[in-house]
DNA sequence: ATGGTTGAACCTCAA
């Protein structure tokens, strides 16, 4: 078992047209563990040899254009599973899971890209919040089994009011509405621990700036991308940070990477 | 600011 263990989840905005911010990013940090979402491709177009190159075992989940989520790591991924269970008929590349096997001991992660909703009251913001509940209820039965367990991904959701730029204007705003809110504190409820804000209880720090409006320099921010931590895998947490570098480069995704360091 | 930008693929959608 390794001493310590760096997991790293980054929404990049199509894997294919941002690989050269990725492998840059990947060259100064070389995590054992990236949760990669918005692929927009489907798994034989997926930059494998580049990523195999820098020691990563790859599991895929694609998807023609929209969605797809992937976990890259350093160990071995067995048990892999591409579903989020609780509706048949939902075939969106939006989940993926697989244990990480360590040199004995095991760790189970999962790459989500929750739905961002689009505008609140639509169908589309409905298939959200019911998303994000099939995502507590698969969770629920994990944490039964007490294992060290990362759940990470782009959640289209800020939990706390520090966590937007402007609480009082975007109250009731997609990714910042009541009934999101209330889901993803459903899954802390569950005793997932937000890795983040555990070790930075005030800091304001966003994780994603839309491509509109000059957001970034502005700093209309929002952190909406996180790593939420099984109780066992929150008691070895020793660093978080998110790395807002990547979104000031040359043609960046509009999301940045968020990083966590467990210490076994 | 009922705008604005980006990516993929198509002449528009999702974010």
């Amino acid at each position: 078992m390794p001493q310590t263990l760096t997991i790293a989840t980054w929404n990049v905005n199509s894997v294919r047209s941002r690989l050269p911010n990725l492998l840059a990013w990947l060259g100064a940090n070389p995590v054992d563990i990236l949760l990669l979402q918005e692929l927009k491709c489907i798994k034989e177009q997926f930059p494998r040899m580049e990523l195999e190159d820098l020691g990563y075992n790859l599991a895929i989940h694609g998807q023609k254009t929209f969605n797809g989520v992937a976990i890259c790591s350093k160990y071995p991924l067995d048990d892999i599973i591409c579903e989020l269970p609780g509706d048949e008929s939902d075939s969106a590349a939006r989940y993926i899971e697989a244990v990480v096997s360590l040199k004995g001991a095991a760790l189970r992660v999962a790459s989500v890209y929750v739905p961002n909703g689009q505008e609140v009251g639509s169908d589309k913001f409905a298939y959200k919040l019911s998303f994000l509940e099939r995502l507590s209820a698969l969770w629920a039965q994990h944490l039964r089994h007490h294992e060290i367990a990362v759940l990470g991904g782009d959640f289209n959701v800020a939990p706390y009011p520090v966590d937007v730029y402007d609480p009082e204007k975007l109250d009731g705003s997609v990714c910042y509405h009541p009934e999101e809110r209330q889901r993803l504190r459903a899954l802390l409820h569950l005793g997932m621990v937000d890795a983040f804000r555990q070790l930075h209880p005030q800091m304001q720090k966003f994780s994603w700036w839309d491509y509109r409006g000059g957001s970034y320099p502005r700093g209309h921010g929002m952190r909406i991308d996180h790593l939420l931590l099984s109780p066992e895998a929150a008691d070895c947490l020793v660093r978080a940070s998110i790395d807002e570098n990547p979104r000031g480069e040359e043609k960046p995704s509009d999301h940045a990477p968020v990083i966590a360091t467990l210490k076994f």
